[in-house]
DNA sequence: AATCGAGTAACTGCTCTGGTTACGGGAGCG
DNA sequence: CGCTCCCGTAACCAGAGCAGTTACTCGATT
């Protein structure tokens, strides 16, 4: 299973603007701390800014800054405001008209979303703070 | 996160066999109830047969049987046939020179192995036996 | 020998993803 | 006011993964 790069992204970017979380940073310089490209930055902070977890200032010397003091944001607010699960049910998009596809249908979303509660019940056990001063 | 249909198909053809053990059954009628082609049953049902799970048999009036009694095969099984962890640890393609980044990568990968461990967990407390039954 | 089914390669079309360019709008500065 | 800087987005492109399909070989049964 491959997974997109999109939390990988989030997450080193969070981490960092944790050591100083008075300052504004432009996407530019992020992506290019994260080897990648500005407008690719602003897709993925726009949702973490959506989440409530970034602040954005448009206009000269703008940039991003976190929403909240970086103690106060756990891996797994940086997970669900990317909104991409990773136990996501599969939609059933056909009518089960078969018996041992629906037992199975429902017996592996059930998995699934446990699964799913077990990841963001460990994500949530570490902050942005507890990364960027492990780091040091 | 999307997933992709392979472990549905496999599950799905495996407990369908798991109600007559014995019978041989064709990659064409397998692929015709579950709404897709015989050379993609094949080709899923190959990872099944390469981890000990299903037989096939060539030549006229051949086709596809389990390898074990229905009830010794669980979901875990079929997950772990599949090679497609759900929880891969992303290859470290570049080296972290950035510290944050290493330490992020080293937590991350450390959650997500034990969430793999849960879902096989949780994957194994079910036989396909088991879902055959359920859907009497 | 003829037939049937697995095994497999090759090609296609679709989708997701990331990278890139381009443009509009808002905020500060001279 | 006009310029510049930066965010916000739309649009487009290329690459990867996946499922579907066709076509062929090989092997076993009849």
């Amino acid at each position: 299973m491959k997974r997109n790069s999109r939390l990988s992204l989030a997450l080193h970017s969070l981490s960092h603007m944790a050591r100083e979380p008075e300052r504004l940073r432009k996407s530019a310089d992020i992506a290019e701390h994260a080897g990648t490209n500005p407008v690719v930055v602003r897709r993925v902070l726009g949702n973490l800014r959506q989440a409530g977890l970034l602040v954005s200032e448009a206009g000269h010397s703008g940039g991003w800054r976190l929403a909240r003091p970086p103690h106060e944001i756990t891996l797994a607010d940086v997970y669900l405001a990317l909104d991409e699960r990773l136990a996501a049910p599969q939609s059933e998009e056909h009518a089960h008209d078969c018996s041992v596809e629906h037992v199975l249908f429902d017996r592996v979303s059930k998995v699934m979303a446990e699964v799913e509660q077990t990841l963001i019940q460990k994500l949530s056990e570490t902050t942005i703070l507890e990364i960027r001063e492990s780091a040091d």
